[in-house]
DNA sequence: CTCCATAAGTTCATTGGCAATACAAATACC
DNA sequence: GGTATTTGTATTGCCAATGAACTTATGGAG
């Protein structure tokens, strides 16, 4: 998910596949139907670039053309571009400690579709765990073939574009292989090698990803105020997710964001890491969950502390909470005020705390939304394959 | 220092800038000459293209010629290219507590002229400082003037391509001002306005930034195997650079890296900042001498335990101890030790920890690295400016 | 109701940069 | 000395963007 400087040539084409994917953002991020003459008079192309650079972003299927609003200048109306609701959509899949889910994310964003199976996955095994998830995609893949499904919708002819994971745990960037995920017992599963072949419908381009790193889209895709911030999920384990520049910091290797194992409380109780007073120890479900009278107020300050520290390493704006901590106004609170008192740059600049308004899925959703970007990022790379 | 992606369109003569840049990157990182023929190889352009931006490149004085060397296999002769050593040179500058200084850093990454002057800053006002610092800067032009000055050495004509500027402070990116050095007793200073009408034969190119952040400039230059890495710097203040993708990582608004205000003794003594338990009280220089028995052991777990906070959540492979770390071997196995125990990816890819081998003027030769950096990124914009 | 101003969108010749190919130059090996 | 081999250069064609002219579609003035 990090941008390599690639040691390939730029060529014409590939002045044509920024310039092409440049016109998308434009419409993607318009709140309104964008003109071919408001897409040139915003990047500065000639109209008659702007023009060419539409139509084959109408050709392959990637924006729709809407009819003129009632005019109100003079001059020949627009037709608006949007982008489009039906063709390529993002298969989302994810495996939790209670549930399982998969989703579908169509090109503007929506979610098309969502189906989830509670049920506790801890102590099962990697391989029925995945049988069971395919199974919940193929049913979902399924319903999108089906001719007039509720949930396609208007615009039928959904396609699957790839497919994501998100697994609670430690994954290996470009690999596909979770490495650790202590609270599903997993340790070096190949989630992809597993699932693909189970996976008829779906096409080969497929990620498995940290949970909180999905999860963390989820909530950049939901909300167009956010561009640099920190998500944190407080589940058993305790997982962040960080967005900078409106796009996903996972390290060189994927393993960014274990905010989990950040010390909080020096020589504390003793975690299932082998350290000693990691953030885990004190906030995480279980320690949040204990029947101790001051649970709460002790997770609230360690997770304070854990994210007033990421807050000051990385110059964030905004944290928000996510998973079983979206529910706790009282944790926010403390966030709140560790922040305040400890984030350096914050009497310049106060941090923006806010808990999550997404459901359970959210990292399904993400997932499925980390194929729809990759989409959105490179939209000559999807010209040729209708 | 951060990247945005602009929404200008890419034209062609974007490419041709890309290319040349893509073909300097090639120069300055090969250990030995590069021929045109390589160069093609290596990109996959055609060997004419090739040779086209090389004779560009020429043509700007980026590089230069060297006779082939003794041909060893059949075939013409390759004449080689390497970074130019004359023409464009970077100036930096520093101001810290306990010295300010000035250095000359060609587009070799070579230190051609560096002069410092020591004496204590604390308390003085910034407008004498700067005073100080800009003869300082003044001095060093005038040396590069002179017709056959030792420093210039075989090839003279250096020209000052920008300068920048370290502090050892918060500094707002892109505006040049500082917003506060608690250990200059700066707050809010334009050093920009400040210093440019006092730097008479310096270009307008200027910058402000963080000391760590140029020192950790300076570490990835000297060490061609740094590719992700924390710099953290000990001195009164403690704070850190962050190098991803050998490209500083300064955060949206520039002020990544403050680890000195990480909580590592929740509860403990008071800051300078208003907070309590910051690195900074256990592990800044004043508590450093402190007389205390185990000031040097309770340093260093704070500062471990802080650095595997970063290492946790930026996913980094190696650690720098630059500033008076450098000379604490002490605190280094305290890191190791706090690293291999906190951080998750330990098991699976160990951090290495290094003291800095660097001297006390690193964050000038940074900064002036600073500057050659803008020219290797875009060397198309320096074609005309002969 | 007609004409004109205005804005959107399209067509076509021109321009800049790279690819492909052919060609010239310089060396080792037989 | 001739041939193979590699480096470097010149020529032609292609692609995508530019700029200007043209077509289309609307509101408003007379």
């Amino acid at each position: 998910m990090t941008s390599v400087s690639a040691r390939v040539p730029a060529r014409q084409q590939s002045i044509r596949a920024s310039n092409l994917a440049l016109a998308y953002r434009l419409v993607l991020d318009a709140p309104t139907p964008v003109s071919r003459a408001a897409l040139a008079a915003a990047t500065g192309m000639t109209r008659a670039t702007a023009g060419a650079l539409a139509d084959a972003l109408l050709a392959a299927g990637l924006v729709e053309e809407v009819a003129p609003p009632p005019a109100s200048t003079a001059g020949r109306p627009a037709t608006g571009l949007v982008p489009a609701s039906a063709g390529w959509v993002g298969l989302g899949l994810e495996v939790n400690v209670d549930h399982l889910a998969a989703c579908v994310v169509d090109l503007t964003g929506a979610v098309r579709h969502e189906v989830t199976l509670d049920g506790d996955q801890r102590g099962r095994k990697p391989g029925p765990v995945l049988a069971d998830l395919a199974e919940l995609a193929n049913r979902v893949t399924e319903d999108l073939a089906a001719p007039s499904s509720p949930e396609a919708g208007p615009g039928t002819g959904l396609r699957i574009a790839g497919a994501a994971v998100a697994v609670p745990g430690l994954v290996r960037a470009n690999g596909g292989r979770v490495l650790r995920a202590p609270n599903l017992g997993w340790q070096d599963v190949d989630v992809l090698a597993e699932l693909t072949p189970r996976l008829p419908e779906t096409p080969a381009l497929a990620a498995v990803g940290n949970e909180a790193d999905y999860a963390a889209l989820a909530e950049l895709a939901a909300d167009r105020g956010l561009r640099d911030f920190l998500y944190v999920s407080g589940e058993i384990g305790v997982g962040a997710g960080i967005v900078f520049d409106r796009r996903l910091f996972t390290g060189s290797r994927g393993w960014a964001g274990e905010i989990g194992h950040v010390t909080v409380e020096p020589g504390g109780d003793a975690c299932r890491c082998g350290a000693r007073g990691c953030l885990e120890t004190v906030a995480g479900l279980d320690a949040l969950r204990a029947p101790a009278p001051d649970a709460a107020s002790r997770a609230g300050r360690g997770l304070g502390r854990a994210i007033a520290a990421a807050v000051n390493l990385y110059d964030l704006d905004t944290v928000v909470l996510g998973g079983a901590y979206a529910q706790r106004a009282d944790l926010e609170e403390f966030v709140r005020a560790a922040l305040t008192e400890h984030v350096v740059s914050a009497r310049w600049a106060p941090v923006a705390v806010r808990r999550s308004r997404l459901g359970g899925t959210a990292a399904a959703v993400g997932a499925a939304t980390s194929v729809v970007h990759r989409i959105h990022a490179d939209p000559a790379a999807w010209e040729a394959r209708d």
